[in-house]
DNA sequence: TTAAATGCAAACGCTTTGCAATTGA
DNA sequence: TCAATTGCAAAGCGTTTGCATTTAA
């Protein structure tokens, strides 16, 4: 069932507003923010607001439609659960973010469930680090 | 080697107020946030501006003397690195920072190095979730 | 002595909010 | 019809910045 669908089963309307923040949505291939999001909205109706944008994205991650992740800048970014999970290497040097599937965290999530008994959450999560690429630039910078 | 010495070596003034924020940041048994340690630094020199506390924080962490972690709430908080790493298991529901020594996570660091190339981060994580009481909370909820 | 650091005030960027006008069901 | 939703404008919040003044070394 469609985000649209399930809103409406809600009791809640379905505005035009509303759908396009649910298309840009699911038409983003990458994590989308909230601006980028407004960008696409406004192009097809100028006269959308961005409070709306975050109004209906408070909406959708409420309902479990929608997950909220940090990616280490100060904008948060979005994603519709229907899409599957997965996680993200995020790298602190070049920001360059790599997915890896949710199994990659599976074995983790289970040891911190038996230990602590704490259930992590693995539908999206951002590990930060250093990609291959600046763990080189590194050393050579402390090679000079 | 304390902080405010290896500013010094570095060639950087140790002046008050530097001393001050390293002085807080030492003294909070939890990390802290700019705001918190700029109240510190407040009651003991009531002339002291936060943009002074940011100036030092950037500093510090330019320095690798301090690290940078995001709790899920909007202020990142601030830890000195020789009080040793750790990681952190965060509830999304009630908030609640459980510590859990660095080890935990290594067997997920070298397997992210060996699969990616990638160099995880191993300082401070935060790895959100549900805790048990929240866990217990959400079930009986659906039970209802 | 003087470059580095501070205090101040203002700006910044993302996000939220109050309120009157609009609109989906 | 009428409560839910929107657009607008303004505020909120943590953080950053430009600049004149002060200060550690």
């Amino acid at each position: 069932m469609s985000c649209g669908q399930i809103l409406r089963e809600l009791g809640y309307r379905l505005t035009p507003q509303r759908m396009m923040v649910v298309e840009a949505l699911h038409s983003a291939d990458k994590h989308i923010s909230a601006e980028e999001i407004y960008a696409q909205v406004q192009a097809r109706y100028p006269y959308a607001n961005i409070s709306t944008v975050y109004r209906t994205l408070d909406l959708l991650k409420e309902l479990g439609l929608v997950v909220e992740i940090s990616m280490g800048d100060d904008r948060v970014r979005f994603h519709p659960v229907d899409r599957g999970h997965h996680h993200h290497l995020v790298c602190r040097s070049c920001r360059k973010v790599v997915d890896i599937p949710e199994t990659a965290l599976t074995p983790l999530a289970e040891g911190l469930g038996r230990e602590y008994g704490f259930k992590v959450e693995l539908q999206h999560m951002a590990i930060f680090g250093l990609c291959a690429q600046c763990q080189r630039q590194a050393e050579r910078r402390t090679e000079d």
